[in-house]
DNA sequence: TGCTAGCACTCCATTAAGTAGAGTGCTAAT
DNA sequence: ATTAGCACTCTACTTAATGGAGTGCTAGCA
């Protein structure tokens, strides 16, 4: 198969287009009748039928059966989007609803809720943001607490405001005040370093400097590798609306959508299927069987990452049949990405 | 209707125990040929019959449709489950899954999670436990730290491990230190105090001693104040397994899926329901429509509180649809919510 | 009085058959 | 190249027929 574009001539890309926009308004298949009278081309049926079997050819269009119209395939859904498409404009009263609703706001977790709630209600589909993740993370302040059994409860704040907390366990009972001492003395030489470079001039500590230091020294500095040790990874995301996709009869067939929300709920490879957005700008789009997961076949994600500082920190968008508005959504989710990077809290303190 | 048991004889109970049993184990309504090989009774099925007309007549049992055998109602259910039921030990499998997963660890929240995850797995329904929820919490530690535009990130630290952060406004631009000494000042008076105990105080505080303090410590009140003014009603719930719930027949019908699902998001029903647990010790039942929720009228709710220090803190239980296999899921829940009581951590630190 | 056998009846579920409609592919004509 | 026409296919829906399961009722029996 060639490829697909310069194969086919204006009238056969625009019949596509037609077919594409019938089938997703519609949700039925497509018949060369209805595609005659609804493309402005004066075409008879038995001339679109031709040219319907030239699509199905290039695996653009395909028939349930026999005797039913064409629906288009997930190709076609891509030449669709890709070369097709005319986006419209954000509706003005969603747009305002968007700037009203995700300015910024003290507190950025809040903010990510109110963004995926506002991408599945809007939509009405399944709505998703990940948590943002900052690579140049900053410690602002750490702190150790004492727990019983010679645990010890860290608590330590990155950048802006976000609060970690994590016990570990210490090689002997400290008491409150020696813990103080070890959370001050950690504040006055890391505070204000990358979480990255904290974590190495630890290590660089522990090997090299050992005999310069006291012993006080010597267990903040243990403390602090084992309260850094694990990168914490939170990957994690907030998902809303996800029952909106009960409502698609074209997911509703048997387990599928009890994959689809078992796949909502290990995380993981969603989680996976999302980060491959991380990598770029803008609007991506992931149609049916191209997200490589076989729980999406009838699906479709349209992702954005947002950024804030220039810094891409996650990644949010919808998730919805592929059978979608992909006209409207685009650029809705563009434009949410884009408010959502701007409302979230700056990683650097402004003093 | 008089009181139903009264009404009852031996015999009629015994069968209607048998019925409910099979229909648990077969999900078929059942007919009187088989109720009449299934017991050990001796009756023909025309004697059957008989004795199912009566407990039709006094609702306990309700036939789909002409020429169906018969499947227990909500009050049927009711009378076997307070009555008729012979509770079955705990497999001895499933008592060391238990015991093994849910030995003390070192995070509470992790504890929750797993205590869900295996409500659900075992039962193969959606398991559901509340966060701990302490009335008397312990304040073991405040801190402030600076953040811009008059912001203050106050922490704290109460109980043995919990950690609460919250961003609050502040008349002023404070500096590091200045929070730092209003800090100090507050876990030197406060620390040790239940945060009852010390709103109360920093009301009074505010209220009669003013002229008394300097600047410093009233600034310190007054950010105590706001920090623990809203309680953070963190009424919250991990739940698992929910998918577990598209395989039962029962619940496929239409939207009862949808709202099942959403009634799961929004959290303040279940919330609801699962609070008047929290007056009882041990195992409760919501059958069908008993929980008032018409979202659950096809489905139960086996609950049981959980308690750290002989105090109620939290309920955890198994949803499912009616026809579920008491015998199994109660003493299950029942063993569940001792377990995870004993290992979470006691509320008071032990030094 | 309580139990049971027998029978007519009802209702469901499944299968089979028939019909109307939609849409195709192909061919021959323009 | 495009189109009209026609035979064909497949679906969706309706109708009818059949078997099976189970009931309610009645009459007879211990």
């Amino acid at each position: 198969m060639a490829n697909n574009t310069l194969d086919l001539n204006e009238r056969s890309l625009q019949l596509l287009k037609t077919l594409v926009e019938r089938y997703i308004s519609d949700g039925q298949p497509v018949g060369s009748r209805l595609l005659s009278k609804d493309s402005a081309l004066n075409l008879s049926p038995a001339t679109i039928r031709n040219v319907m079997a030239d699509l199905e050819d290039l695996g653009l269009v395909h028939s349930p059966h026999t005797s039913a119209g064409r629906i288009p395939t997930s190709s076609g859904y891509r030449l669709f989007v890709d070369s097709l498409l005319t986006v419209k404009p954000l509706d003005n009263q969603e747009l305002s609803r968007l700037h009203q609703n995700l300015s910024a706001k003290d507190d950025d977790n809040q903010m990510i809720g109110v963004a995926s709630r506002l991408l599945a209600e809007i939509t009405q589909m399944a709505g998703i943001v990940t948590l943002p993740r900052r690579e140049l993370t900053c410690l602002r302040h750490i702190e150790f607490l004492p727990l019983s059994h010679q645990r010890v409860l860290v608590i330590f704040v990155t950048n802006e405001q976000e609060v970690h907390n994590k016990v570990i366990s210490s090689e002997k009972n400290f008491s409150a005040s020696e813990l103080q001492q070890a959370g001050a003395y950690l504040n006055s030489i890391y505070c204000g370093q990358s979480l990255d470079a904290v974590r190495s001039a630890v290590l660089k500590e522990l090997q090299v400097d050992q005999e310069r230091m006291n012993q006080a020294m010597l267990d903040a500095i243990k403390m602090a590798q084992l309260a850094f040790e694990s990168n914490d990874n939170k990957d994690d995301y907030v998902l809303t609306g996800e029952t909106n996709l009960m409502g698609f009869s074209e997911l509703s067939g048997r387990n599928h959508l009890k994959q689809i929300f078992d796949a909502f709920s290990q995380k993981q490879d969603i989680i996976h299927l999302l980060d491959q957005s991380m990598k770029a700008d803008g609007v991506q789009i992931f149609i049916g069987e191209e997200s490589g997961y076989q729980v999406f076949e009838q699906c479709s994600l349209v992702t954005s990452s947002y950024s804030v500082n220039n810094e891409i920190v996650g990644v949010l968008g919808v998730i919805g049949p592929t059978r979608m508005a992909y006209e409207k959504i685009i650029p809705f989710v563009d434009v949410t990405a884009k408010l959502l990077g701007a409302a979230l809290n700056p990683k650097t303190t402004t003093p």
